[in-house]
RNA sequence: GGAGAGGUGGCUGAGUGGUCGAAAGCGAACGACUCGAAAUCGUUUAAUAGGAAACUAUUCGUGGGUUCGAAUCCCACCCUCUCCGCCA
């Protein structure tokens, strides 16, 4: 959420910075808005000061006088009922100029960073780096013939279960799933990270911190009966696991690790990878999430990107960082490195990890501040997959195959998985 | 799901209509004493919004209501605890 404050003060900054993205926000309008609420504040304010003295003195005068009938007493009420009608018009005003601003600002994406490369689209995304060597050779197979092939998994018995975009892990599939789980967790524990095993339901509240409410509704699966969604990504707990709290500077930079199962309506994308690992309604991820002071945040964006890498490179996966432009950013992040692993098959790098610094967008909308000079102060948050699982196996899967239809385990994993090679049963 | 109890500052806990943002204690900070420390004594110690400041307003789970005036009375909701039921 950006400031309301800064909105009041400042719009055309805010205006010029939200419009590196590329798209249109109506700060003038909301930014009458909050002039308009500022002087019926004010206006307030100076009421209920007056309205306030005058139920001191009625008091006093009770108790001077014992009788609480008398013609000045009665006069001197009747005076404070002209207050409280006058407060009370005033405050309805104000409730929906209120609601007004909030719904708008709730709608306002964050501020791209400074840093982050101007553009349009994601054609405008740049590389900064690359990793290992890309396995280009014809006659490679997708992960999913693989997954058939060696029967790791099946989406087909999937949708009898649920639907489409589910998928069913089987025997070394599942297994595959179980130690890239353990393997990562364990990774990033021994790298200072606490684990956490958070919630995979999450409220109203907690999505609206964190940024995928009110705009992103239809993205999330809801509960009908509760005010319960499945959870999109760890990053929602996350976020509302110290929502309004005040936390001691000497603990930050606090940094988690989670495992969690994720949910996503993948509303729109029809017809989008549906075959094999890559997008699913319902997929395992580890993610990486700091709270920390401001003025660390850039340091710890590129911690938490090389935390993740980290993994890549000890599964030996061929991989690029690419710097999100400013059009193509997501909606609570100011600057965000995809991690994009090489998938033979399709011949090209695909999203295996989004690294963002959030800066303190999510934590005004969840209310999580830090004491910094004895002034609290909004910290920054962080977050970043260490990896998503699904999309791993099926690197490991493409990357890994071998000419007798085998797939070589990665050595870091192979404590983990139990042997060198998936093999048919 | 049923019955009961309760939600007050960093914590414990008093407060059932008026000067209560809230006693007392603990904790914490600072000062005195001390070579230093402990103990003791003294002072200070909630947040938010606005303001350069003085100060003003709001906040006693949340939201409404009654009243000139609400932590206190009324209504709704949320949460926690205990007992019963059900259950991995």
């Amino acid at each position: 959420m950006l400031d309301q404050k800064l909105i009041r003060e400042n719009p055309k900054s805010v205006e010029e910075n939200l419009s590196l993205r590329g798209k249109l926000y109506d700060i003038p309008q909301i930014h009458k808005l909050t002039i308009n609420k500022k002087e019926i504040d004010v206006e307030i304010s100076d009421l209920q000061s007056e309205s306030k003295k005058l139920s001191k003195l009625i008091g006093q005068e009770i108790s001077k006088s014992q009788s609480n009938n008398s013609e000045e007493l009665i006069n001197l009420k009747k005076k404070g009922n002209e207050y409280r009608n006058k407060i009370s018009k005033l405050e309805e005003r104000q409730r929906i100029l209120e609601q007004e601003i909030n719904s708008q600002i709730l709608n306002l994406p964050n501020f791209p960073s400074k840093d982050a490369p101007i553009g349009k689209d994601e054609s405008h995304n740049i590389e900064v780096k690359t990793w290992g060597d890309p396995l280009k050779k014809e006659d490679l197979k997708s992960h999913w013939e693989i997954g058939e092939s060696l029967n790791l998994f099946d989406s087909i018995k999937s949708t009898k279960i649920s639907k489409s975009r589910f998928i069913t892990l089987i025997g070394n599939g599942a297994k595959l799933e179980r130690a890239l789980i353990n393997f990562m967790l364990d990774m990033h524990t021994k790298n200072g990270y606490l684990e956490l095993i958070p919630p995979a339901l999450v409220n109203s509240e907690s999505l609206t911190g964190s940024g995928q409410l009110p705009k992103f509704s239809n993205e999330s699966f809801k509960c009908s009966n509760d005010d319960l969604w499945l959870s999109p990504t760890a990053e929602v707990p996350l976020t509302a696991f110290h929502k309004n709290e005040i936390i001691d500077p000497k603990r930050l930079p606090i940094k988690y690790v989670a495992y969690s199962p994720c949910f996503r309506r993948e509303a729109g994308s029809y017809g989008r990878d549906t075959r094999g690992l890559i997008r699913l309604h319902q997929f395992n991820k580890v993610e990486l999430y700091w709270f920390c002071d401001p003025s660390e945040s850039i340091e710890a964006h590129k911690k938490i990107t090389s935390d993740a890498e980290n993994i890549l490179r000890q599964l030996n996966l061929p991989y690029r960082i690419v710097d999100i432009c400013t059009g193509d950013l997501g909606f609570s992040s100011s600057r965000t490195f995809d991690l994009e692993v090489w998938l033979p098959s399709s011949k090209c790098y695909r999203e295996i990890s989004s690294c963002s610094n959030c800066l303190d967008f999510q934590a005004r909308r969840s209310s999580i501040r830090t004491k910094i000079e004895k002034k609290n102060t909004y910290l920054h948050t962080l977050n970043g997959s260490g990896l998503a699982i699904g999309r791993t196996m099926a690197a490991i899967l493409e990357n890994g195959q071998q000419t007798d239809g085998s797939v070589k385990i990665p050595d870091a994993l192979v404590p983990y998985f139990g042997s060198n090679f998936l093999k048919t049963a």
